[in-house]
DNA sequence: CCCAATCTTGTCACGGCAGACAAAATACCT
DNA sequence: AGGTATTTTGTCTGCCGTGACAAGATTGGG
């Protein structure tokens, strides 16, 4: 070696430039140009540090997954201790949000739709946190069958990507804590759901 | 006029042609090569009849909101008086059922992260659904308040919506009778919600 | 000092797509 | 038949993004 390997920081510029371009712009939007200009770079040392245009959606697409799940192990580890009534709190104010992560992955989402792999990995990620969540549920009562903890947890943060996502549209309910209210029924009482009459348990 | 006009066929044609390659490609994919070929047609036809791409792609969102309002009132109207028990089967059997239709609704939802008046309209349509099944709850009972029944049916839509969506990832409850349980219980209980102790009320 | 590895610059060619347009063909009307 | 509005064909051009590459600059080791 004659001289200082630069390529890891340069990397991580350039990532960073094209992320910054992808919320900006959308994913098929961005150029290489793009990704430059905003990384005050030459176009060429783009292609020299990342490659070709796919290499570089693929390098964004592992660091947003790598960070996606660190950002739930941070949110999820480190003695937070999900009882029943944090769990509204967890997915309203820490997971779901952050507007740029919401953009972020709903660009991931789109991708996902005609990539059979992206898809596994992203569902990797939120089976992740249905199954830590409702294993922490399952922690409060008997865990003799785990099935409907994982259910009310899926429920749970089903309605609150729901939300997000309507939110993202400006549709928003008159009173987001009855939501949050729903959300503590939901993974409260998943051992004793309320009596429906037969009919309705037909639906 | 010395020629019978054609063109609205055409232009149904073509805009058939062209959702199909939206629904197989992704919209940014999809150039007016692909739509003639879809649809049989000398790519300079698509141009005569449609114009330019961008008219092209309004024409298409037109026509696929306009389809959702349709079938929203199809769904919704037609004597099919929505009671509490049958909220669940209109979300998951009919509204968020389709395959076909759900990728469409992921690409224009992708396109209205960065078109503010798209978004406007995509909003107009998940609202309508909201006030229209809030108010066929609101009948139920006494209505001197409706923001309770509109979220009480903004939950449910949420709920149905998200877990749409997981749907796509492959990501499943173990018993979707649990998921129809829940938003049974939500659009049924929502003037009497189950008590929740101050803590997590304010949560 | 010289070499070698790494970084940096600038430029070029290829391919694909959108847009424009000139004719030719068709069908209806009088 | 002739005129006219409409449809159809085929081709041409310019733009833009990617990929490729040659040549120069920088930095540390021998």
């Amino acid at each position: 070696m004659a001289r200082p390997k630069v390529g890891d920081e340069r990397r991580e510029q350039i990532l960073a430039a094209f992320e910054a371009c992808v919320v900006r712009k959308g994913l098929a939007e961005v150029t290489l140009a793009d990704v430059a200009e905003e990384a005050a770079q030459p176009r060429s040392l783009v292609r020299y540090f990342i490659g070709n245009r796919d290499e570089m959606v693929t390098c964004l697409i592992d660091r947003l997954l790598l960070r996606g799940d660190a950002q739930l192990s941070a949110v999820l580890g480190a003695g937070s201790v999900v009882s029943a009534a944090e769990v509204a709190p967890l997915l309203f104010d820490r997971i779901f949000a952050d507007h740029v992560t919401n953009v972020v992955m709903m660009e991931l989402w789109h991708l996902s739709i005609r990539d059979e792999a992206l898809r596994e990995r992203l569902a990797a990620i939120y089976r992740r946190l249905v199954v830590e969540v409702s294993d922490k549920l399952a922690l409060d009562g008997s865990a003799a069958d785990s099935a409907p903890a994982f259910d009310a947890a899926f429920t749970a943060i089903s309605l609150a990507f729901g939300t997000a996502f309507f939110a993202h549209l400006g549709l928003v309910p008159n009173d987001f804590g009855r939501i949050r209210t729903n959300v503590n029924s939901i993974v409260r009482d998943y051992r004793s759901p309320r009596s429906t009459s037969p009919a309705e348990e037909a639906s």
